[in-house]
DNA sequence: ATGAAATTGAAAACCATTTTCAATTATACT
DNA sequence: AGTATAATTGAAAATGGTTTTCAATTTCAT
């Protein structure tokens, strides 16, 4: 993970920010997981090792780390905001269970080429996009 | 929209709840606009000629139109909760301008079928699915 | 080293939404 | 029609994730 940190420190010199003890800590707790993690997820996962550091400073580290392309935000319809690793990570969308919660990260590059067809026919700049599938996974329908 | 109306009143006779005029007023208010409105514009809206409603009325209202099957929740990434028509109108989905914050309605019939297939191949029992597409709309981007 | 500017943690504020509660109302049943 | 019962209402308070405030502390270019 050390590319990540250092895509992290020059995102923070290009806005002349500044490289904290915090924020490293802050970073690479999001960076030793693979999971979607709320940032209460986080805070409490930093807190063990560094219980000095403040939710708040969880909260605008977090924004720092997207800002610098390293983490993407994941929207499961409830109002929390998650976060998954962007960097050397593949663009994927969902498939989520609605009894289990379980999720699934799929990956169809046909839909991908019509998505951008589509975009294409309205004269529509796309930057990203978000698709999520909700029903029953394998185990939860009855 | 007599068939809205009635649809609204058998949703709740199957539930055993009270048709009031409260609720009544709230689905016309919510029926007469085409535009998707947060349950904040809808209380405005109603408000003007029906101070008397209160806003929880509205929040609890509003759920129960989405029950009925008559309104359908549209996230656009803000946390606001907005709701379309949904009895009479078909499934879109939606292009969404980062600048303007306009958006479009579209609908791709191979990329549902897609979608469809996607979800086949992981033994999914696919519900609904959400696809939103961000980006300049022709006239914001430079 | 120095000083300007950024950062921090704790607490308060924010804001959409939900819950509480006492008063009112709709409906089913005499 | 009158009554009992359960649902509904509006106002206010609570909730929960997120953001802001602010005084104290820290970073870093000079
Ligand atoms: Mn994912
Ligand atoms: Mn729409
Ligand atoms: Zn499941
Ligand atoms: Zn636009």
């Amino acid at each position: 993970m050390q590319k990540e940190i250092e895509l992290f420190k020059d995102g923070l010199k290009k806005e002349k920010l500044k490289i904290t003890s915090q924020r490293l800590k802050i970073l690479e707790a999001f960076l030793k997981t693979e999971r979607h993690m709320s940032c209460d997820d986080l805070y409490r996962a930093i807190r063990r090792g560094n219980p000095e550091i403040g939710y708040a400073t969880v909260y605008r580290t977090l924004k720092l780390i997207q800002k610098a392309g390293l983490a993407r935000e994941v929207d499961l319809g409830d109002r929390v905001s998650r976060l998954e690793h962007e960097y050397g990570h593949k663009h994927h969308d969902h498939l989520i269970c609605l009894k289990c919660g379980r999720f699934f990260e799929v990956f169809d590059p046909e839909i991908e080429q019509l998505q951008e067809r589509l975009a294409l026919k309205y004269k529509f700049n796309a930057v990203k996009h978000k698709m999520d599938i909700f029903g029953y996974c394998r185990k939860c329908k009855s």
